[in-house]
DNA sequence: TAGGAGTGCTAGTGATGCTAGAATAACCTC
DNA sequence: GAGGTTATTCTAGCATCACTAGCACTCCTA
């Protein structure tokens, strides 16, 4: 019993640090970067044990997806619950939302744009991935009048979603992002 | 003379060959199935073909993606001019962008998420790519009020984009997109 | 008709995600 | 403690990918 729990230990130690490995590498040279044959040797085992934890690739991307939302539903908290009025925690929010896309831009892409085996509008949905929505809602909710809270927040998921991808993808120009971000959340905020 | 341009003609022919593939391709099983093999066998050229062509399979993509561009500002440009309101005008538009990215789904992705050698925010950027803008921009226009008409179209732009990239992407249910679609465009509406 | 320029194909490179089967290490029983 | 079984990890390889070097052929020119 004992020896088992420690090998299961040993195998959760091992999984978390494939995850880290893999993040740390995608973050410093993007998913392109990210083979397994560079994954396994930066972790010092062969490529098979990436797929004794990981049924693939993209398993891995999920799984630093969820890592991702992790973090992005602690800075929106941060930023929402530091604001008093509700326009400015909604301001600051899409900031923040705005920020993060920028700052990780493969951790993002991981978590909206490849990585499709993740469950997501479902309650089997990872519990890092309902917070940062949540938070996203709790910002929202005090400007939602009338309008269905869920649908707003997923428009407004969307609008922001837009922005940040299609800039990062040289659609739009840097020049201007503040004011779009501005516009976007004008609209928002009655 | 006459040699020489029958040559640049029958060259021609042949690359609108390759996109056409290419597109067929592509609409039919998506961009993973469209490999420079299958493509190559399918135009009954071999491979060194294409790259006397184009200078890689993004510039298949990028070429595709032009072919989208035209046919979506066709699209936008009937929704626009069919309607009388302008708020019905912007309505139709979105729906007819939204209807775009749903039934041609892959098209849609060459445009908005791969193919980045493509020139985007400069006037390099291919006729039909501003076309399409300019669609979007005409339906917005006569809303404006005193925002920013440049700026106001890429934010709704972005709106529309995000919402179908993340419902593509499984992030959002297909239930709830024509009132979530509804909701965007009542706060572009005012 | 002979020579030459240009065009397309065969064959191959290095890299990818992933896997089968050998080899090794760890554990339990006596 | 030694021997045998079980579990784990590695070596080596598969099929496929985008892409390219160099030969062979075709077609035009003179």
């Amino acid at each position: 019993m004992s020896i088992q729990t420690r090998r299961e230990r040993e195998r959760a130690e091992r999984e978390r640090l494939i995850i880290a490995a893999a993040r740390e590498l995608v973050e410093a040279e993007g998913w392109e970067a990210v083979t397994t044959r560079r994954l396994a040797e930066r972790v010092e085992y062969s490529q098979p044990v990436l797929y004794s934890h990981f049924k693939g690739k993209d398993a891995i991307m999920a799984a630093v997806a969820v890592e991702g939302f992790a973090d992005l539903a602690i800075e929106l908290r941060a930023a929402r619950t530091s604001a008093t009025d509700p326009r400015r925690a909604l301001a600051d929010v899409g900031a923040a939302y705005a920020a993060f896309a920028e700052q990780r831009p493969a951790l993002y892409d991981a978590m909206f744009t490849h990585a499709v085996d993740l469950p997501f509008a479902s309650p089997e949905a990872p519990a890092a991935l309902h917070a940062a929505f949540d938070e996203l809602r709790e910002a929202i909710r005090p400007l939602a009048g009338e309008d269905d809270l869920g649908l707003l927040t997923e428009t407004l998921w969307g609008g922001l979603h837009g922005l940040m991808t299609l800039m990062r993808g040289g659609r739009l120009r840097h020049e201007g992002h503040e004011r779009r971000l501005a516009l976007l959340l004008g609209r928002f905020s009655r």
